[in-house]
DNA sequence: GCTGGAAACGAAGGTACGTTAGTTTCCAGA
DNA sequence: TCTGGAAACTAACGTACCTTCGTTTCCAGC
């Protein structure tokens, strides 16, 4: 045997990176093995090649993807919102918290892979990632000039939201006690409340 | 050349303690390799395991102290903070925020590397962990039923704080811009602002 | 209907890793 | 002073991993 009947590159390759995530979210990019990963996607080790140059470009590609996505949905997000301040900082979390329980594989590895990235590759998901948490400041100081927010330092501020926020990927599961609507609402809340001048 | 003169178990141990929760930290434990650790103890491989029973073995002991002592110190911390709610919910905050400053590597380890242990190892840590959490539930069941705090979701929003409060130690370095009696004031008023009674 | 490239295969190379075995040296306690 | 065990060493085993090589098969476009 060799190409198998009814074989489709683009059908492979997606599948390679849907099974990919899914490894990479629950054992960790190192401790994932290309054997497990062609196993699961149906197609021998060495075939994977076709489809990926290493198995470290293969994690830069997915990283990439998936901040290139979420700067893009952000920024749609923010400007849907109209140009009151704190209509677009609720679309900001909001969106933040949907994309999280949405793509938590994804947005889980970018947080937590990083260290599995070669220099290069590290250097340019690092400068991504400091665009959307200065989206975030940018918000946060627009806030506190108009007087409707009281934050003593934004950027550590910044960071403490984004993490809380970000959490929830690291518990959310479908089907679990709450739905995203109350889950968005209910951490909209929670970050206003903690800066939100009194 | 066997043993070496001046050489002392205690010490060996110790250093082969500090030098893996760095290694671990910086790099993973899957990604961590024993040659490396070795290496910066100053030992031969085959010599860790005068001190180790495996690799596996010693993640799990370093988490399993790691809980333990966190626990311990939080308790102390709260018990000193004495009757009042706030003062103890206070208590807490402060104290999470100091010790994911001072022991940052123990804490991200014992955060992110849990998919690393085999299951039995697993179990007994989560269930630690879940113990931590539970202590802070308590104290905001309690400031629900006084009426001073106003939680939508219980069990969430301690989720939202202990994420944002464990944040820190992905980003704090000593020596950082903010001293840690800063780090501490912010994120407190930060998470209670969040929960407080309007 | 032919054909060239896409996409699969089987086999194996080379390396790095965790771990074990056997040996040697030091030193605390008798 | 002697000795047993602690703690180091050297050497190597077996495995698992990423990747490359050469081959085979399918199918889209001429």
């Amino acid at each position: 045997m060799a190409r198998i009947t009814g074989s489709n590159g683009a059908r492979t390759a997606a599948a390679i990176r849907r099974v990919a995530l899914r490894l990479i979210y629950r054992q960790g990019f190192a401790a994932m093995n290309l054997r497990d990963l062609a196993a699961q996607v149906g197609i021998q080790p060495s075939s994977l090649y076709n489809h990926i140059v290493s198995k470290q470009a293969l994690l830069s590609d997915l990283m990439q993807e998936h901040m290139t996505a979420l700067l893009t949905a952000t920024d749609a997000a923010v400007a849907a919102a109209g140009p009151v301040l704190m209509d677009r900082l609720r679309a900001f979390i909001g969106h933040h918290v949907l994309y999280h329980t949405e793509r938590r594989h994804e947005v889980y590895i970018a947080n937590f892979e990083l260290r599995a990235l070669d220099p290069a590759n590290h250097a340019r998901i690092v400068a991504m990632r400091a665009g959307y948490e200065a989206r975030l400041m940018a918000l946060l100081r627009e806030g506190v000039d108009a007087g409707e927010l009281d934050i003593a330092d934004i950027p550590v501020t910044a960071f403490a939201m984004l993490a809380m926020l970000t959490g929830i990927c690291t518990w959310y599961r479908p089907n679990g006690r709450l739905g995203k609507a109350e889950l968005v609402a209910l951490h909209t809340e929670l970050a206003l409340n903690g800066i939100r001048r009194r």
